[in-house]
RNA sequence: GGCCCGUUGGUCAAGAGGUUAAGACACGGCCCUUUCACGGCUGAGACAUGGGUUCGAUUCCCGUACGGGUCACCA
């Protein structure tokens, strides 16, 4: 049974490097029917947030994951924050020192930073303790002298397989004595994770490559324990540039930042996804059900991938599109309640132009500011070469429509367009060169989310004659 | 600095010892169109570099350059 692990520390912020780790160790456990088991980090308490777990959980379910076990949750292999598991950690120390992996160690701080001052960062700890007698360490064990106790690394060289970098040889030379436990009595991050993953069952490990150089001495603990090593899966970093990563200090997107930008959470967890993992088939849109169905670790990338913003709100769009109108009514409608003030304006009927326009909500009100108001504009925007239609012209073909309009019976969009047709033709004319002059007197932009007539019927038959006069004021002075 | 890892268009990426080196975003053009968008078609644009190995390397090996990571009583 494939148990994989998520393992965030609640610093109060899911960074979409952290999510899609998520996502990856989600997806890898449930494709083949494991478990995706959730633990909570939080032993370094300067970095502590409150209210940063209920964020983790918040996150973990918008992005459509859940947990086995965590927490909220239970499990069989509690308990799941790591601030709670504390006592074994001793134990499982004392259980190297006595097999000769590790050793008590009462350098002081200051003896360690003596030791590297000369030399470039990089300089290994020197083993002075590890050559302590017997009775030279019950003897500052009695005395309650500091103590750390530190791995013994052996010599020779580490070979571990990365599911996605393949086989990487280290020579332990390079390693030092690392410190398992602390003068505090507390774990390092390193001993603590390999005990926890060991007593949580876990059998791949998904992680940063950040950790790449470091799993040496992860196997090697493991080694010494005499327990199985997990399959490993390092994966590259979610970049925001070619140099720097995606990063809570440069104040980058999080995901709650991108849900409140509008982005739906499908989208992220889609658009995440993909970066640095591709699919077999040569496709970019999938639920997250059909993400478990078809992930497959051979298709992660071993290079750093960039967070393309314009990408996700093209997603974004895609999504949209699909979406259900009524769904997608439910999502915009305090947007458009917003932005249109004016009463007796059909909300559902905007919503339908503005539907496959946008790639978020967020850019609808710019999209249809000018149904409150009017904006100034100059009359060259009644200039369109293709519609045959100038600041002169306008002028004429404005005139010619509006009593058209003033007599029109019918306010519907397809009499309307009818009618404007007709007096094009009436009077040989392009289509265009009625309609064009319409939309600009009404709108007063270049763009809108719809055509002439169906501007008349959103405005209402006084509104257009109202803005169809002010045009031809417009043009005249 | 030592060690580890990486490098296919601007971005995400597929790919393989012999291919016209996919596809997507963004960009240009055309068509469609009641402006725009959608949709359709189309264009431009890439294997970091030098040596090997090979009949043939972008793909395999070595070096170089560039980038990243790591060398804590942080996680």
């Amino acid at each position: 049974m494939i148990r994989t692990r998520f393992a965030p520390s609640p610093t109060g912020y899911m960074h979409i490097g952290n999510l899609r780790t998520a996502l990856y160790e989600y997806f890898i456990a449930k494709h083949a029917g494991g478990k995706f088991i959730l633990r909570i980090e939080d032993t370094d308490r300067e970095r502590y947030v409150d209210g940063a777990v209920d964020i983790i959980y918040k996150t973990l379910e918008t992005a459509g994951i859940k947990h086995d076990e965590g927490p909220d949750v239970g499990g069989d292999y509690g308990p799941y924050v790591q601030s709670e598991r504390q006592n074994d950690y001793m134990k499982y120390a004392l259980m190297l020192v006595e097999k000769g992996e590790a050793y008590y160690c009462f350098c002081t701080k200051e003896r360690l930073d003596k030791l590297r001052e000369d030399g470039d960062t990089g300089v290994k700890y020197d083993r002075h303790c590890l050559s302590l007698s017997k009775e030279e360490i019950e003897e500052n064990l009695r005395n309650n002298v500091p103590f750390v106790i530190r791995q013994k690394i052996r010599e020779g060289k580490t070979t571990f397989v990365d599911e996605v970098y393949g086989e990487v040889t280290v020579d332990n030379e390079d390693m030092e004595d690392q410190i398992l436990i602390k003068s505090d009595g507390m774990p390092t991050y390193n001993f603590a994770n390999v005990i926890d993953d060991h007593l949580m069952n876990i059998t791949h490990v998904i992680r940063g490559n950040e950790y790449l150089s470091s799993t040496p001495k992860y196997n090697l603990l493991y080694e010494a324990f005499g327990w199985e090593i997990p399959t490993y899966i390092h994966v590259a970093p979610v970049m925001k540039d070619k140099h720097e990563k995606l990063s809570k200090r440069n104040g980058d997107a999080s995901f709650q930042d991108l849900l409140k930008k509008g982005y739906l959470p499908e989208a992220i967890v889609n658009y995440i996804t993909l970066l640095g993992w591709a699919p077999k088939e040569n496709r970019e849109i999938f639920t997250i059900d059909e993400l478990i169905e078809i992930f497959d670790i051979k298709g992660i990338s071993k290079s750093p991938a960039i967070f393309d913003p314009e990408k996700l709100r093209w997603m974004n769009g895609e999504y949209i599109k699909a979406m259900d109108f009524e769904d997608f009514y439910k999502m915009a409608e305090s947007v458009l309640k917003n932005a249109i003030k004016t009463e007796g304006i059909d909300l559902r009927s905007v919503a339908g132009m503005v539907k496959s326009r946008v790639c978020t909500v967020y850019e609808i009100p710019e999209m249809i500011d000018f149904i409150d108001e009017l904006p100034d504009y100059d009359k060259s925007l009644y200039k369109h070469k293709k519609m045959k239609t100038n600041e002169e012209n306008s002028l004429d073909f404005l005139r010619l429509i509006i009593p058209v309009l003033e007599k029109a019976e019918n306010w519907d969009n397809d009499s309307l367009y009818e009618v404007m047709v007709q007096t094009a033709k009436d009077n040989g004319l392009k289509n265009g060169q009625i309609l064009w002059p319409v939309r600009t007197a009404l709108s007063g932009k270049p763009t809108t989310p719809c055509g002439a007539s169906e501007l008349c019927v959103l405005l209402g038959k006084e509104e257009t004659l109202k803005r169809l006069s002010e045009g031809i004021e417009i043009l005249t002075k």
